[in-house]
RNA sequence: GGCUCGAUGGCAGAGUGGUUAUGCAGCGGCCUGCAAAGCCGUGUACACCGGUUCGACUCCGGUUCGAGCCUCCA
């Protein structure tokens, strides 16, 4: 497959380090608050690569992490009068259930900062011993003059970086470029003992600890979000360079952020959607397919017309999965990927394309569906359901699908008001009929007469 | 100001040097008791100005507009 690589700023085919176990690394989420729907694009994007590399590779490591070492975490700590654990405890509780909503699969290995402190404190050790770190007043700092590549990834200049730094420069740095590694915690701020003092890490050097104690000093796949590129990810290439005189990441990977009404969601705009708001008002796949509906390296903009064209469109396809309800399927589908489906998800992972081949099956099956044999309705319908496994898609139960939220008794009442009306039908009485569709209809209950009978849906 | 990316039809969104993207919405038709779903058909789409080319939405240059980033503080 093809991957667009940031450091490189070309498409190249993917070859893995050992075609036997790819490696990925995820930046993931600081545990300090419910996390927004643009915080969810990484974890959606890159859930969907490791679906497709688990398909093609033997074997997939793929790393996310959870920070739960951080000024914001021990600001919200102090201001609610409660221990940091609380905060991430509970917050690495509320991504979790985020996740499982738009249908994420776990990682293999979801490394928290706390539990790797002796890695950084080494990390940060072994760019000391050479020359690419130095002590300053109880902090830590990295010396970019001592390595040539930094800015390599994110494109800048140092040079123009430092013309650049609106910031006053803290004078014990030897470099304004200079950034943290561990810094010096006052005695009522969380802290861990090191060689250099009682502190916290820096917000780069957890990565790069985590990144090479799971995967090892090479890794096949970096991502994160575009505005992780600098300083985040160029600092951590230059940490995990200068510590283990290899090469970081082969393939860097950056997806583009969600706006809303053309602006960056952030906190400080008021503009944020919390996950666990939206997924109140529509489904998790309704969400998800949002954010496979744009190429991930392009800009998505939030709303709601954006809402319900994906409502509508997964609509069709569950119409065509319902109505081969009774079209069973052999257990391993893994095969049944059409050739144009997978040409579109392993070129960047081109995921509008790869959903445009997804209609394309749709269409076939709506169209020839009484002309086709049941084999061929077995290849089609297994196609569907293995493509939008790719995605994180079209797992639900169609019927399940189209009845919403709505209850057992609720489905019952409809039901028996489906007889009546099919009796009503077959009696020839049109008005009686139409007056019960109408009552339902009244009730956002849609109703469909087909050959083998009446189905309902509820409308959006 | 610097760096990076982008500008496609009512909306969303792929793609390509000359051929239908796709979906949603709309309109016409078929089907239907009537609908719904589905099928078929349909719409001055490629920001602007130059250039290269037999031919550019697609390549090159410029303009305009938009987005992100510009650390160590928070």
């Amino acid at each position: 497959m093809k991957l667009y690589n940031t450091e490189t700023k070309t498409k190249a085919d993917f070859i893995p380090i050992d075609p036997n176990h790819v490696t990925m690394y995820v930046c993931g989420p600081t545990v300090y608050n419910y996390c927004h729907i643009g915080n969810f694009r990484p974890p959606v994007v890159f859930d969907v690569l490791a679906r497709v590399l688990r398909a093609k590779y033997p074997k997939l490591t793929y790393v996310r992490n959870i920070t739960d070492i951080d000024d914001k975490i021990n600001a919200a700590a102090a201001e609610q009068g409660v221990e940091i654990s609380h905060i991430t405890e509970k917050f690495t509780q509320a991504y979790h259930d985020d996740l499982a909503v738009l249908d994420v699969l776990p990682t293999d290995v979801e490394p928290k900062v706390t539990e790797h402190v002796a890695d950084i404190h080494a990390e940060i050790q072994s760019l000391i011993d050479q020359g690419h770190a130095y002590e300053a007043q109880g902090h830590v700092l990295f010396s970019v003059a001592s390595y040539p590549g930094y800015g390599e990834l994110s494109k800048r200049d140092p040079d123009e970086l430092l013309a650049g730094a609106r910031v006053d420069v803290a004078a014990y740095k030897r470099d304004p470029g200079d950034f943290v590694l561990w810094k010096p915690s006052a005695s009522d701020q969380p802290g861990w003992d090191s060689p250099w003092g009682r502190g916290r890490p820096g917000w780069h050097i957890e990565c790069t600890a985590m990144a090479a104690k799971h995967l090892g000093d090479t890794i096949d796949i970096h991502g994160g979000g575009n505005d992780l590129v600098f300083p985040h990810h160029e600092n951590e290439r230059a940490q995990s360079t200068c510590s283990h005189g290899a090469k970081f990441v082969n393939y860097w990977l950056h997806n583009g952020l969600i706006n809303m009404n053309q602006e960056k969601m952030s906190k400080s705009l008021g503009n944020v959607l919390l996950l666990k708001d939206l997924a109140t008002q529509m489904p998790g796949e309704v969400i998800r397919y949002i954010l496979l509906s744009a190429h991930y390296r392009a800009p998505l903009d939030w709303s709601d017309d954006v809402v319900q064209q994906a409502k509508n469109s997964l609509d069709r396809l569950y119409g065509v999965l319902r109505k081969m309800q009774d079209v069973d399927v052999p257990n391993d589908i893994a095969n049944h990927i059409p050739a144009a489906f997978d040409a579109a998800i392993s070129d960047d992972l081109n995921t509008p394309k790869a959903l445009a081949e997804l209609f394309a099956l749709a269409k076939q099956a709506n169209a020839s569906q009484a002309d086709m044999t049941h084999e061929e309705k077995v290849n089609i319908k297994a196609a569907l359901l293995q493509s939008g496994y790719w995605l994180g898609l079209l797992q639900a139960d169609p019927q399940a699908w189209f009845e919403g939220d709505s209850n057992d008794d609720q489905a019952a009442d409809i039901e028996r008001l489906i007889a009546e009306r099919a009796q009503a039908k077959a009696d020839k009485n049109w008005q009686r009929a139409d007056e019960i569709r109408d009552e339902l209809a009244a009730k956002k209950v849609v109703l469909e007469d087909g050959p083998s009978g009446t189905i309902w849906r509820i409308e959006n």
